[in-house]
DNA sequence: GCCATAGTTAGGCATATGCCTAACTATGGC
DNA sequence: GCCATAGTTAGGCATATGCCTAACTATGGC
């Protein structure tokens, strides 16, 4: 039973906002420049640089200056302790289900 | 491209604390009582409490509460969202090494 | 050399979050 | 009926988090 501790704990916390999750999900169709990153949110610069850098200290994305412009990029495998976590808490019908292609639908949700 | 949302935002956030990964992970072997889930925290019962409510309403576990006593239990299925929207995020490369059964070893660690 | 572009740094502010104590409610046991 | 046990509710407090503006630095282009 591992203990991924802080990386986990990093991951996690980096994931937990919805801005950062959408710029995780933009990176991983490619790599984008700073500003690229940006244009999509109404928030000002300083403050969507705050998450590049909390992502980046979890180990979920790298960057790198070249010139003026930073390219930012998903980091192969920052993922991988969340994968190995999650596995390890789904139950094994969950894991069974999975394997099957199968999603069971989640208790009734607020629409209907 | 689904979007899960507030779901997977709750999820996470819920996940996002190392007190309530620890009751997830504790829960993920058998169902359990209050007083057992807080027997290994220092804190409070009402902190730990707080902390069962968020992974409550975050769905990822359910209570029922008998007589004076609640139990409280992983929600099967409450931890798919995120599985389903870390596949998507994560490489084809890192999906192959999984099936694989192969986990890179991340970048250098503090041991060695 | 000068202006525009792409980030950065610094400081501030309001709300969210995690934890605590005190006091209370609802069973269970004898 | 009375005490113990298992949670709950209410209120408070310090720190963390997310966002902002102002001002500044480092290229790139002409």
């Amino acid at each position: 039973m591992p203990n991924y501790g802080d990386e986990l704990d990093a991951v996690l916390r980096a994931l937990a906002d919805p801005t950062r999750r959408a710029v995780v999900e933009r990176l991983s169709r490619s790599p984008a420049v700073v500003s690229e990153l940006a244009a999509p949110f109404a928030m000002a610069l300083p403050s969507l640089m705050q998450h590049l850098r909390v992502l980046e200290d979890a180990g979920v994305v790298t960057s790198e200056k070249q010139g003026r412009v930073r390219t930012v990029s998903l980091r192969p495998g920052a993922l991988d302790v969340l994968h190995l976590w999650l596995g390890e808490q789904r139950t094994p019908a969950e894991r069974q289900a999975d394997r099957l292609g199968l999603h069971l639908t989640r208790s009734a949700p607020k629409d209907t």
